[in-house]
DNA sequence: TAATTTGGTGAACAGTGTTCACTTTCTGAA
DNA sequence: TTCAGAAAGTGAACACTGTTCACCAAATTA
């Protein structure tokens, strides 16, 4: 048995990537709901049982969309995080890419954080070692490392706890991202007529963040503008 | 046809609550998963057909417990908000208790924000007027008028926009809601091994989010101290 | 060339939500 | 009180779903 990619290893990783090619396809545009084992395999012209020599369950296919998603959403916030920009700058665009590449793919967001049955994901018993590896945890450490940053920099209040006050930066992101992936309208919904467009809103909201983490002496009035 | 509940009308009424009483059960345990129609047909020794008698669908019955839910959400938060107490410990009150309330159903709550087959529900075309009779836009009349109460109290930054400001809030109260009915020791993962209890952590996120919208002197450190 | 693993198939199983013709029960008016 | 009509309830069926399993053919290995 050699190293090298036998004919028939290249072959099966062939159709493997014709399935989840099909399956991000249609998974990205109808989500779970237009996603069935019977259509995948009518679009690559195999039967439904093939899948099966593939991937062990449905749920083992999309788990694999999920983590191309989330590799992707952790390669862009990590570029991010580490371009040639001001602190500031970089700080808000890593809650405001992680939004608007949450509403760029919402089903597959929205897959992340709920299983087939729309139940919520129980990761009991998940431990810090296990989290660290994880694309999320990966994520997660950028953050952390961000508010470190700002506290060197004293930007940031030093009397937060950076692994803290990086879930709260998560969950405030979290929330915005899925708030916006299910009324896409959201920003728009208010009693005036003024339009607020959603990179509006969300640069409004990555500001408010950051103003909740600046040291008491450091908040500035945000520079929110509503453009277009 | 008189105004009186005719002996008809309250027998119907009996069945129908006996349906959604069921369903309740079933769903508060094991979610969107465990319900069934036929089981829940089983359960209160009726046929499944017969269900149809009285909900439209499945999905509607479904909403009929997303809708109960919040209206407990929203009488909730509603007391608190004016409630006989400090301002700076109502308004941090009202993003804890809507956290915590998420957290007693938290099938409850992730169904609320995506429908049977995990996809997000798309609140196409919803307007201000229809939104604010909403259990979810009367929940949100709330909180704008929380962060206007702040702003004449001088304690929030006047310049903020009230909606934007209770917008953004909201998200951030939503995202950890979400974080933590799906992952229960979110507050826990931490390198170290000194624990952070849930309600400590969903109080450190409050206080931040709060922090955001004070004004530029009123900024405070958290009193935030890691009990139990 | 013979043996064996691998890839692929169709039929079937146990579910699901939903519909529909049908019967039974109840109700409101003559 | 009788009787038409509505309402409540049923069982069988339809069109799906994910998944399994015996079977077959082709490619690989010995």
């Amino acid at each position: 048995m050699s190293l090298e990619a036998t004919p028939a290893e290249r072959r099966r990783l062939k159709v493997r990537g014709a399935i989840i090619e099909a399956a991000e396809r249609v998974f990205a545009t109808e989500g779970e709901a237009g996603l069935s084992i019977r259509r995948l395999a009518e679009e690559i012209d195999y039967s439904p049982s093939a899948i099966y020599k593939y991937f062990g369950s449905k749920e083992e296919l999309i788990d694999e969309l999920k983590e191309v998603f989330f590799e992707r959403l952790l390669s862009r916030v990590g570029k991010i995080s580490c371009a040639d920009a001001p602190f500031s700058q970089r700080g808000r665009a890593c809650v405001t890419t992680y939004i608007v590449t949450a509403m760029e793919r919402p089903h597959h967001y929205a897959a992340a954080f709920s299983n087939a049955q729309g139940a919520p994901v129980q990761v009991q018993s998940e431990d810090w070692a296990a989290f660290a590896k994880t694309n999320k945890g990966r994520a997660f450490g950028v953050l952390v490392n961000m508010v470190r940053e700002g506290q060197s920099l004293g930007v940031f209040d030093p009397e937060l706890d950076p692994y803290l006050s990086a879930k709260s930066v998560w969950a405030a992101s979290h929330g915005l991202a899925q708030l916006m992936t299910h009324m896409p309208n959201f920003p728009a919904l208010l009693p005036t007529d003024e339009p607020v467009s959603a990179s509006a809103f969300i640069a409004f909201h990555a500001d408010l963040v950051f103003r909740g983490l600046q040291s008491p002496g450091e908040v500035r009035h945000p520079d929110f503008t509503p453009e277009d």
